[in-house]
DNA sequence: AATCGGATTCAAACCGCTTTGGATGGCGCA
DNA sequence: TGCGCCATCCAAAGCGGTTTGAATCCGATT
């Protein structure tokens, strides 16, 4: 069943049909009425493809997953953010395109995206200092927005980030109240951007309580399990270790609570932990109460978030770029308490 | 750059440059070349649209990801398993449309989808026992795949499995020859085909070896940390504890090793733990060697699969529906060990 | 020399919708 | 009565490709 035949149906013209659908003005509220009903009977969905080759518009958006060639990594918040943005793009409907690309061909895809047409703008995942996309995206006028930022990228861009700084300093900042002193930090690897923003917190709440940082105590890594429990084993078997660790991520937390518990130390009495937790939906921490004492920002809703602010730069292109900053919760669970005086156990 | 514009720049017909370009060979060859040279020099690239409706196929194919409305879980396996597919799709000029949609939506989905002819096949995530989708996408004509399979269905389909019943028989099979007689079974939800089959194979290794089951070493949960950790805490505590743990993945074993090591006993030697590993790319078993001792398929390996299945489906219709079982590897880990003669410790 | 057939090329229809630029008809008003 | 103005509807021209049916060219065949 298509438009013309509808029509016919009706004995009415494909013009006077397709605007009674589409809510135009010019017709008759009877006619429209009937048009409705019938459309509703026969049951009839206009063609996508049809559509969007007259009116130029994809009604579609693309998330181009790049695949880090070298250890062909997939983000695990992927699966939340996308769940999130999916909503709203359904909301709209919008599809939603993927596509999975090793990082070599992230810039063909862009361009090919855009001369062939398939979407009408694009989010752009897990941003780099001073990402090379930002301006290629710029350049070939494909709107955008950014799940993150990128330091030092010279184009204004649309985003959508978590204040990872301010929620790094935050949970800093908590440790230090709770008298702790050495406080590692296992933080992802750091050429990407929220890791360098989460040092930077770390180390501004350190410095305004006048605390030298220990190098000893910062690393960079993939934020794996074993990565985590490689680094509190470590760490721990230090001769002056650190009482508190601030963890990127729920996974490499786990890690490092496993070295901890290894040693014979109970988390949250002998060894604080504070965890970045996204709030994925497999991974949540804690059922009633959380577990970890932790900095919480959920992804979903970024992705949502972040798929509406496409969705309006799509509409009304040209605009300066808008961007959003979320605050992430400080939630605290059983991994924090004081800072254990004198000596520590064993 | 459209193609009657570069039609016109060569003084030839739209005929014969759309020809040219897709290798139809009704045309000279030296006027194929001067053609291609032309489309790469204007960097000519056929719009995607126009393409679809002359043509009349989608070039798309659809994976519905339902989102359990109870739980509002996102499968932590989708990621891998995109990007598996994914590859498949770029490689042959497929775009992959993600509808996340809650389960009650799906029927509507795929109706729509199909109307409205946005793809030209789907992937069936998640399957049930005698999945009520199975036969409805058979009524609606559209190709589809299923990522395992569904139990009692009685309309012939296409799928894509581990083999999950020898997958943890032959796991049961080697905790037995270990010595271990209680083995615990963690298994995921058993509305879920996978967790069905997984079950069964336990059963028949131990009714092998004439073992009566115990429903209190039997539980089927969701797959989670925190469940794994209570219901291994819960197992251990009873008078007559198991032995030996089988879960049915990577993330549920790590709750259980939680409880075992909070016991004060060590994984590995006290009690045995074999977990699934779907091999997920940001959650790996160990570095080089494997920790746990485990029943391994990639997912990612199933997504490549199964998107050239749906892509050989949609290109020859009608014929019988494809399948495709793949046998996990029973890989050796830390995490098991003979077991324990005498008491246990504690 | 006339005919034939294969190799090339082209004009035009078509895919199913949107949208522009009129037509048509009824009604109020001068 | 004549005119202008709305309200309503329609024919036709796109959108940018693919594909059908026919034309043209040319060397080969008879």
């Amino acid at each position: 069943m298509n438009l013309k035949e509808l029509a016919l149906r009706l004995g009415l013209s494909p013009t006077t049909v397709s605007r009674a659908l589409n809510g135009y003005p010019e017709v008759n509220e009877t006619t429209r009425a009937r048009v409705m009903a019938a459309a509703k009977r026969h049951n009839y969905r206009p063609n996508t493809r049809a559509i969007r080759l007259a009116t130029g518009r994809a009604m579609a958006v693309g998330h181009v997953i790049p695949l880090a060639t070298r250890h062909e990594i997939v983000n695990p918040v992927f699966a939340d953010f996308i769940a999130g943005a999916g909503e709203t793009y359904s909301r709209n409907d919008y599809d939603m395109v993927l596509s999975v690309v090793s990082d070599a061909d992230e810039e063909t895809t862009y361009r090919t995206l855009r001369s062939k047409g398939n979407v009408d703008g694009v989010i752009l995942h897990a941003p780099r200092l001073d990402d090379p996309r930002i301006p290629l995206l710029r350049e070939i006028g494909l709107p955008f927005v950014v799940h993150g930022r990128s330091t030092g990228s010279a184009t204004p861009y649309a985003w959508v980030d978590v204040n990872n700084r301010r929620a790094f300093q935050r949970a800093t900042e908590f440790l230090l109240d709770l008298g702790h002193r050495r406080i590692a930090l296992v933080n992802g690897l750091e050429f990407m951007d929220f890791a360098i923003r989460r040092r930077t917190g770390y180390l501004d709440a350190l410095a305004a309580r006048g605390i030298a940082p220990d190098p000893a105590l910062m690393t960079s890594e993939e934020m794996t399990e074993i990565s985590g429990h490689r680094i509190g084993a470590r760490m721990l078997a230090q001769p002056d270790p650190p009482t508190a660790f601030l963890a990127s991520s729920m996974i490499s937390g786990m890690g490092v609570r496993r070295a901890i518990e290894e040693r014979g130390l109970v988390m949250g009495r002998d060894v604080s932990v504070i965890i970045h937790d996204d709030d994925l939906s497999y991974m949540k921490n804690g059922e009633d109460v959380p577990i970890y004492t932790a900095t919480r920002s959920s992804v979903r809703e970024a992705g949502r978030i972040a798929a509406e602010m496409l969705l309006g730069l799509i509409a009304a292109p040209g605009q300066e770029p808008p961007h959003r900053l979320l605050e992430a919760d400080l939630i605290i669970g059983q991994s924090t308490g004081p800072a254990p005086t004198g000596p520590a156990p064993r």
